[in-house]
RNA sequence: GGAGAGAUGGCUGAGUGGUUGAAAGCGGCAGAUUGCUAAUCUGUUGUACGUAAUUAUUCGUACCGAGGGUUCGAAUCCCUCUCUCUCCGCCA
């Protein structure tokens, strides 16, 4: 959520960033909104000063001895009922007008940072390095989904009878493989200083909202019908949510943690797109980083979290390129995102494994995750980043593809023969 | 699912209509003091919004789970909801 005091006071600025993301957002009847709540804010105070003073007075008439059914007391009794008629017409018209203006702030992205570079959509997204080319690999290989099918370790036909399409099972050796993954990730990532958690995987509605993905974004999770429940479409949710509403003491700072779990996504509006394999499924497993840190230290802290990512791709020795989303491609809440894309020889094309967003405060007002620095007075909003460390169906798809043989078996990653215990599947 | 209990400030825990933003204790902060790795004493102690002033603050309002209601006035009375805990049942 952006802060309404920015908007009030820099709405020209404002207006030119989000510009960048694309057209069609209108500061116009939030400052409106918020000129009205203003100044029924003031009236309201006033009315109410006045009547808390009457509440006191009387008080302390009757304390001191007057009559209660004295003519003083019923004439401050009469001028309170009085201000109570019409604090009951202000106080609803308030209440209504701050819910729209939360509506529309909700409603609203964040601003891209002074460093996104200016696009207006994916084509213009910036690839910033490349690694791993000379592990590219030069004979034709199967697509992995093909692959993995061929090898028994994957099976999409019973999964969907079991729930639908876009979901699958693993068998044996794809199973010990997407198990390894996920211990080799999280290995990793807790040796770089992340605090594992393992979270609730539903998620309520208020956590949706601090982290963005309500009310905006409802048809891309799913919802139990029962309760007020969601199945986290990322553990960034669940993980972010640990600390909302807290003010933290800023000694706690930075915070790092990493959370294995599976995500599931509705992918609503993508019928027919990545109908095979591991690339887009309802349910996937995904080991994520999440920092909590000082405002100051975010950048840094960013670029940190990107290279903690990168890390996995070239442990993996899998070939990707990284790329600056430009700020007509970034995601809702982010105001810097960078992907990772691993190396897919099957398509001949680099598919995003890993997504890497600082969010400046802007979770953070969401959320009200705060905190409080030693000897200074009062509060104040910490900046949030998360990344995926990675996502474990697109890694074994890569996995699938970058290291099968001629002969139509997958070698093994050396990283991950430890934890396989094999070196062929 | 059945029965019961509860939700107060960083924590513990008082408070059943009138200067209660809220006793007390603990913790935190500041100061004083003591021949000693700590004790004692004193003071202070939340958040948000608005408002002046401006980087020290002033004044006002709201906040005792949430939302309504009664009243001149509610942490305190009434209603609804949510959550937590205990016991029973079920269950990995």
């Amino acid at each position: 959520m952006l802060d309404i005091k920015l908007i009030r006071e820099n709405p020209d600025a404002v207006r030119d960033r989000l510009r960048q993301r694309g057209e069609g957002y209108d500061l116009a009847p939030i400052l409106s909104l918020e000129e009205q709540r203003r100044t029924l804010e003031i009236q309201r105070t006033e009315l109410q000063t006045r009547s808390n003073e009457i509440g006191k007075v009387i008080g302390q008439s009757i304390k001191a001895g007057a009559d209660p059914q004295g003519d003083e007391v019923a004439a401050l009794r009469h001028e309170g009922n009085d201000l109570k008629q019409q604090l009951s017409a202000l106080e609803p018209a308030e209440k209504d007008l701050k819910e729209q203006l939360t509506a529309l702030l909700l409603g609203l992205p964040n601003l891209p940072s002074e460093t996104t570079p200016i696009g207006a959509n994916e084509t213009e997204n910036v690839e910033i390095d490349r690694w791993g080319d000379d592990y590219k690999i030069t004979h034709d290989v199967l697509p992995h989904g093909d692959i993995a099918e061929k090898l028994g370790i994957l099976v999409t036909d019973r999964a969907v009878k079991i729930a639908q399409s876009r979901f699958i099972a693993l068998i044996g050796a794809g199973a010990a493989l997407e198990r390894a993954l996920i211990q080799f990730m999280l290995d990793r990532q807790i040796a770089a200083g992340y605090l594992e958690v393992l979270p609730p995987i539903l998620v309520n509605s208020a956590s949706l909202q601090a982290t963005g993905q309500l009310p905006k974004f409802a048809e891309e999770s799913f919802k139990c019908a029962e309760d007020d429940l969601w199945l986290a479409p990322t553990a960034e949710v669940p993980v972010t949510n640990l600390y909302r509403d807290e003010i933290l003491d800023g000694e706690a700072l930075p915070i790092y943690h990493c959370a294995y779990t599976p995500c599931f996504r509705r992918e609503a509006g993508s019928y027919g797109k990545d109908t095979r394999g591991l690339i887009r499924l309802h349910q996937f497993n995904k080991v994520e980083l999440v920092k909590i840190v000082r405002p100051e230290t975010s950048e840094a802290e960013h670029q940190a979290l990107l290279k903690d990512a990168q890390a996995i791709l070239e442990a993996l020795q899998l070939p990707y390129r990284t790329i600056e989303l430009c700020t007509g491609d970034l995601g809702f809440g982010a105001q810097k995102c960078y992907d990772l894309e691993v190396w897919l020889p099957a398509a001949g094309t680099y598919r995003e494994i890993s997504s890497c967003s600082n969010f400046g405060d802007f979770q953070a007002r969401r959320a009200g995750i705060r905190f409080r620095e030693k000897g200074k007075k009062g509060t104040q909003f910490a900046h949030t980043l998360n990344g995926s460390g990675l996502a474990i169906g697109r890694t074994m798809a890569a996995i699938l593809e970058n290291y099968q043989l001629a002969d139509g078996t997958i070698r093994v990653p050396e990283v991950l023969q430890p934890y396989l215990k094999r070196e062929v599947l």
